[in-house]
DNA sequence: AAGCATATACCGACGGTCGGCATATTCAAG
DNA sequence: CTTGAATATGCCGACCGTCGGTATATGCTT
């Protein structure tokens, strides 16, 4: 799964929202790091839907603006929980290494 | 940075490896998982030189067959350290708002 | 002799994201 | 009162990185 995935994934983990409100959720979440595009928004939001991982959850008008909210199904939430262990697992191996490395080399060693 | 990407990086962490060297520890790495394509790393590993994040530590020939060994960069061991942060405190969010999920849905409330 | 593991490397295809644009409304700034 | 930014959805071509297959070569196993 890529990150962009991951992330809007996540962002519906919270509670439904509509895409835009989306787009800023991942940008709060990564720190303002990642501001999605709304082409891969969109076209994220459609694949998900076709896999199965979210569905839309209600349509409103707000000032004659159309609001899609999407929200995670079962898969979804189960296909999330999974990538988070799998994020988790490798960043725990990463850090090991990472930490032994300074071990060796970095560390001032007497 | 995507997936095949960081593994490789982390599979470098530990000590300097040739390439299929690397395919195997990847595969270890993830559990089995994750079995690199040839193309996959060796386009990689010329993109990840490009960029300054490994360097060739030595070739050897072994069996008559070529051994080019890499080695993470320090540009390199900062950009895994970077990743592997971002990869923690995005799986530490979607763990917490799944939980909040499970307590609100899931939870047999009373 | 065939097949598998080792080892590097190229190639076309494909999927997903990027970046830009179109559309439409509301609000603030000039 | 017009320009620009924010909100909101959506399409499109370009691009990057990975996939899957193939090529090449050696050595071991069956």
């Amino acid at each position: 799964m890529n990150e962009p995935t991951f992330l809007i994934l996540t962002a519906l983990a919270g509670e439904s929202q509509h895409g835009y409100a989306v787009i800023e959720d991942v940008e709060r979440i990564t720190g303002g790091r990642v501001r999605l595009r709304a082409g891969t928004l969109y076209a994220a939001l459609d694949r998900l839907r076709g896999e199965g991982l979210i569905e839309v959850d209600r349509e409103e008008v707000v000032q004659s603006r159309l609001r899609r909210y999407y929200r995670l199904t079962a898969a979804g939430e189960q296909s999330l929980a999974t990538e988070t262990d799998r994020l988790r697992e490798q960043a725990t191996i990463a850090e090991r290494r990472l930490r032994a490395r300074r071990a060796d080399f970095g560390g001032a060693t007497a």
